[in-house]
Formats: C-alpha cells, sequence, structure tokens
RNA sequence: GCACCCGUAGUGAAACGGAUAUCACUACAGUCUUCGGAACUGUCGUUCUAGGUUCGAGUCCUAGCGGGUGCACCA
C-alpha cells in the first residue's frame, strides 16, 4: 500500500469516527514544501454538509486522526496541522525517508530494460511505474510522415509528444504497441511525381521537397497540367504499372528509410506502418457499403451529414466524385485496420490541432459503423509551432529541417562543452534533449511560438539542465564509490527538500498518464534537480572524514539520479553519464 | 457569417476549482582557491475587460475586446 493510500484509509477513519461519509475529498502534494508532504481538503468540502466552519472542523478531525496515531508521521504535533481556508497538512517522519530513500535508489536501473515491449509479470518494477493499465493493450499512432515532404519541426513537436505518450503508456503497465501512418499517395503526390518525371533529378531529400513544392506551384499556375497530373494520380491509385508508378516506388522506399533515420535519431521506432493507400483503399470500401445507411450521395460524392443537433460538426467528403477516397474515408480505412489489427483497448492518435475538426466528422461517422472506433480512440492535439512569428507551412517552403535544426544546436553544443572531450552521441543526446525539453514543458494543446534564439536554452529550465545534474550525480557516486548508501539521520539533522520531493515520482507520474500530459513529468524534474543543486550547494556530499554522513547523501543523491533517468526517459531524453 | 481553441511578469512557459499564482530567461546584486559554474543565493516584476456561480475562480457560466484555426470533393 503506498503511503498515500495509507494517509487516505487514516482520514477516511477519522471522519467515521465523527460520522461524517460520503465526502469526496483530495489529498495531494503542495507544490509549497512549507505546506507539508500532503495536503487534505476534506474540510473545506465538508463543512457545509456538517454546518460547521471548516477549520473548526479540521481542528476535530486531526484530533481523530491524532487519536490513532501512526509512525510515518513526524511526532509531537508536527505531523497534522490545519492551515490556511481549513487544510489539513500532513508532515512525514524521519522514518519514511529512512526506508522510501533507499528504496528509491536500489531499484531496478533504467539502463537494464530500456527498450522492453511488453512488461512480464515477473519483472521488478521501476520506480515510477504503475499498474493502472495493466492487463490492457493500447494502440498509438505518431510521427506521420508525408512521404514527399522532409521531416521538418513540426513533425518533431509531433513525435516528441508521441514518443513520450509512448513511453508514459508504457509505466501505466499495458501493453504498447506503436504505429506510424504515412502518407503515400494523394493528389499533392501526384503533382511532385509530375515534376519529378519531367525533370528526373537524383532522388535526394532535397528534391523531393523541392520537387513537391513546384508541383504544387504548377498545378496553381497553369492549368494544362490538370489532365495529365489527375491521370497520374488515378494510376497511382490503381497501381497501375506504368513509369509515375516506378518513380512513385522508388521515391517511397527511399523516404521511408530517411524517415526511419531520422526518427531512430529522436529516440523512436514504430512496430508497423499503415499506408494511405491501403486504407484508403479499405476506407472506401467501407463507406461505399455503408452508404446510404451512414452516408449520402451529393453531387456525384460520398458525404457524410451530421445530425442537426452536432452544429460543430461539418458535413465532409469521404469519396470525392472521381471515385477517390479523400483523407476521410483514409482515416476510416485506418480505424478498421487499427481495430482488426491489433485490437486495442485505448488507441491514442497525435496530430496538429488544424484537424480537430477533421476528427470531429470522422469519430462521428465511425460511430455508427462500429462503436469500438469512436470509444476507443483518442485524439491528441498538438499546437502549431510558429517559427520567429511567422507560420510555417512546408508547401511553400522556407520552412527547417528537423536535422536542420539539430545541426544548428549541435554547433551551440560544441561551443558550450568547451574542451571536454565529449563524444558525438552525447553531444546528440543534449541536442536533441534541448528541443524535446522545449517542445514537451507546454501543454500538447498549446501552439508553441519557437525561436531558437529564446526558446532553446541550455540553462536554467531546460533539458541540458537536468542531464547536467544527472551527469554531476554519475561523478559522484563514482568518487563516492565504497562509501555505501546508508540513509542514516544524525541527531538533529532535518529532512531535506530534496527528500520530500524525489519520493513523489509515481503520483506525478499516473496524473501524467491520466491526463495526456508529459509537462507534469517536466514540470516535477526541475523541481527536483533545483532541490538537489541547491543541496550540493549547501552540503559536501562526498566527504572521507564522515563517512556516515557521506553514505546519507550519497543515498540521496542515488535516489535523485534514479528518478532523473526514468524522468528523462519517459520525455525521450537520454541520460548521459558525462557531458 | 457559423463553429472550435486560446488570452498569465518585458520574453517563454506551469498551475485535479484551493493556501501568499510557480519556474526559467532578461536586468541588477552576490556565492566561487568548484565533490563538474550547463551550478547556487537574493532583488525587481504577472492572471485582457465587465458581470455571475462558489467557503474559495487564472481555471466554471454570460457578455465584450484581442488573437488563432476550421467550414464539400487538398492532406
Amino acid at each position: 500500500m503506498s503511503i498515500k493510500e495509507k494517509l487516505k484509509n487514516i482520514i477516511e477513519t477519522a471522519l467515521g469516527n465523527l460520522g461524517i461519509a460520503g465526502v469526496n475529498f483530495t489529498l495531494e502534494h503542495p507544490t509549497e514544501l512549507s505546506h507539508g508532504d500532503f495536503a487534505c481538503n476534506v474540510a473545506m468540502v465538508a463543512a457545509k454538509q456538517v454546518g460547521k466552519n471548516p477549520k473548526l472542523l479540521a481542528e476535530e478531525i486531526i484530533v481523530e486522526i491524532q487519536k490513532a496515531g501512526s509512525p510515518l508521521l513526524a511526532g509531537e504535533g508536527l505531523g497534522v496541522r490545519s492551515a490556511g481556508p481549513g487544510f489539513i497538512n500532513f508532515k512525514l517522519a524521519k522514518r519514511f525517508f529512512e526506508q522510501e530513500i533507499p528504496n528509491i535508489a536500489n531499484s531496478e536501473t533504467l539502463s537494464t530494460v530500456v527498450e522492453r515491449v511488453v512488461p512480464t509479470g515477473n519483472r521488478v518494477r521501476l520506480f515510477g511505474e504503475s499498474n493502472i493499465h495493466a492487463g490492457q493493450k493500447i494502440l498509438i499512432e505518431h510521427s506521420s510522415p508525408n512521404l514527399f515532404k522532409p521531416f521538418h519541426v513540426g513533425h518533431m513537436m509531433n513525435n516528441a509528444i508521441g514518443e513520450s505518450l509512448v513511453r508514459l503508456m508504457k509505466f501505466s503497465g499495458a501493453e504498447v504497441r506503436t504505429m506510424s501512418f504515412p502518407s503515400d499517395i494523394s493528389l499533392g503526390i501526384a503533382k511532385a511525381i509530375f515534376i519529378l518525371l519531367e525533370k528526373n533529378p537524383e532522388i535526394t531529400i532535397q528534391s523531393l521537397g523541392d520537387a513537391y513544392v513546384e508541383g504544387t506551384k504548377k498545378y496553381e499556375e497553369d492549368e494544362t497540367v490538370h489532365v495529365r497530373v489527375k491521370e497520374i494520380a488515378d494510376n497511382l491509385y490503381a497501381q497501375k504499372p506504368s513509369p509515375e508508378w516506378d518513380v512513385f516506388i522508388a521515391c517511397k522506399k527511399f523516404n521511408i528509410e530517411y524517415f526511419e533515420q531520422v526518427v531512430a535519431r529522436l529516440g523512436s521506432t514504430f512496430d508497423s506502418y499503415v499506408y494511405e493507400s491501403e486504407a484508403g483503399e479499405q476506407g472506401k470500401e467501407i463507406v461505399l457499403k455503408n452508404t446510404p445507411a451512414v452516408f449520402t450521395e451529393s453531387e456525384g460524392a460520398v458525404v457524410y451529414i451530421p445530425e442537426e443537433s452536432k452544429k460543430h460538426i461539418s458535413t465532409s467528403v469521404f469519396v470525392n466524385s472521381q471515385g477517390n477516397p479523400t483523407y476521410e474515408a483514409k482515416d476510416i480505412g485506418l480505424l478498421a485496420i487499427k481495430f482488426d489489427r491489433e485490437h486495442p483497448d485505448l488507441s491514442l492518435f497525435v496530430t496538429d490541432y488544424q484537424q480537430i475538426p477533421h476528427f470531429d466528422a470522422v469519430l462521428d461517422a465511425a460511430e455508427k459503423i462500429n462503436k469500438d472506433w469512436s470509444e476507443k480512440s483518442v485524439h491528441i492535439p498538438h499546437g502549431r509551432m510558429s517559427f520567429k512569428g511567422q507560420k510555417m507551412s512546408s508547401r511553400l517552403g522556407g520552412v527547417p529541417l528537423a536535422t536542420e535544426i539539430l545541426e544548428t544546436i549541435l554547433e551551440e553544443v560544441r561551443e558550450r562543452s568547451g574542451e571536454r572531450n565529449i563524444d558525438k552521441e552525447t553531444m546528440d543526446a543534449i541536442a536533441v534533449g534541448a528541443i524535446k525539453f522545449a517542445i514537451l514543458r507546454a501543454k500538447p494543446g498549446q501552439g508553441i511560438n519557437f525561436d531558437p534564439e529564446t526558446s532553446l536554452s541550455f540553462e536554467g529550465d531546460s533539458g541540458p539542465y537536468l542531464q547536467y545534474t544527472h551527469a554531476r550525480i554519475t561523478s559522484l557516486l563514482e568518487k563516492g564509490a565504497g562509501l555505501g548508501i546508508v540513509p542514516k539521520y544524525h541527531d538533529g539533522e532535518e529532512v531535506a527538500d530534496v527528500e520530500r520531493v524525489v519520493y513523489r515520482l509515481p503520483g506525478i507520474v499516473e496524473n501524467a498518464i491520466a491526463e495526456y500530459a508529459p509537462q507534469f513529468i517536466v514540470t516535477y524534474l526541475l523541481q527536483v534537480a533545483q532541490a538537489f543543486n541547491s543541496y550540493y550547494a549547501a552540503n559536501t556530499i562526498v566527504d572521507a572524514a564522515n563517512p556516515e554522513t557521506s553514505a546519507h547523501r550519497l543515498a540521496i543523491a542515488q535516489a535523485v539520479q534514479v528518478v532523473l533517468k526514468n524522468g528523462l526517459w519517459l520525455l525521450g531524453i537520454k541520460a548521459p553519464n558525462k557531458m
């Protein structure tokens, strides 16, 4: 039983003794450490029901709690007190920390079990893991690229959030499967192929991106090419052997390799791919099968008309008048494939928030085809990245590519690393950490005003700050090796602030999982790192003259390291031992 | 026009309806013959406006102002 559950029981018992029942209260960690380790609002919530002043009621509850007593609470009346408008604050005793800190410090570390896919029943749990989704299967789709456009900063945002959700869900006890849904077919791609056939350039990520931009432009400016472009599109949809089909296959192969390379550098792999071309085929079939039951024919196209009460959903085309599936039908096909293949209990997908209305329509229609599809699907929209005040659009070019951004950051990392020899891998980890942190610190739904000058930081609230704290602890532990870790307080020594935050990780992770909120992890890790760095500045950790004190402080350092390591992993950020 | 999202220090962000709104950057003042200074300590400074609900509102409701996004064969 967790300490929180124990406290909750204690409160319930006290309420029972006072004849109070059915109160829905919360018990949480106050951010302000002077408010104790746990704060409970029960007196304020129950005050009205009981007809008493919240502060007085809090005092009465406290008397009951103290009658029962608990060795885990600090003694002499310090353990439980009322505060503010009627909170009941709990302060944990040294005894709690003497048990908890070494448990954390000695817990199994990530390095030994990092990329496991399915948690096994017998495996020792990592600190921070929970079982709130134990026994469930969770499918997560993210980082879906357009195979004819380079991976740009906007994709990085999707990837950072998606990957962090994947890892959070792995910490929930669920079996997690990952999927990506590359766009390999569309009118836009036909336009790009048109240019590639005309110019026949060497296939590089640059030349494909250029062809995409140029094709879009040409199509707008020159109506005479429309016939040919449409023919290309038809042939691609029909998979008809033709010059365009050959070019298409070559480009697709090239691009998927490029995608996997970029994404691996960012720390992601995928269990499976579903291509838009296959989803489109299936989707069209399903849509036609459900016409007119769900869909309606209109002006030669097949459309979905939502009920009148659903004003925020607009009518949308699923199969166009040429008989080709639109994005909407492709997503219907994708839903079918996801649920047929994986049978997930929960299916998450991460996209740009611009697609919210699109998925409102798709899921509304999907509900009428198969309830599972809509009930078990959760759309996680993320904001858009505006760049130096200007919105980015890859169709118009001028969008920074993921690799370009990383190179720019790497230069700065090199500069800062100075004379220390840092290997390439570590530098990459720092660069990736800096940008992922910039993305994950904010709520996913929020747009990010991204400016490399100010958004990327290496000091203060930043990825490298967390990594630095971790690396410094590694070297501390090396220096103190042999002294052991024994969390014994000497006379008169108080529990340090760091200790009062390190043990909180599991609860924070649960909240982050429940709300799909990686930013909770970010905020918390900063709090831990700051508390440790202050502690480090004020106390000599390793001191051969005082082995007992050192052993205690090393226990704390090691616990902090575990929390940073596991927490950074949840963010998809590496924790190097040196930097 | 209709719908959805958003408005927090100079800047970038955080905050299950909870306490004196948190953190960082910037500026200024310090720590330091460093267990790794990518660090630590301190000072300055914030919830768009007007009502309402609540013991309690940045958070919920109404109206307004400001910004973003989406509205039929693009993805």
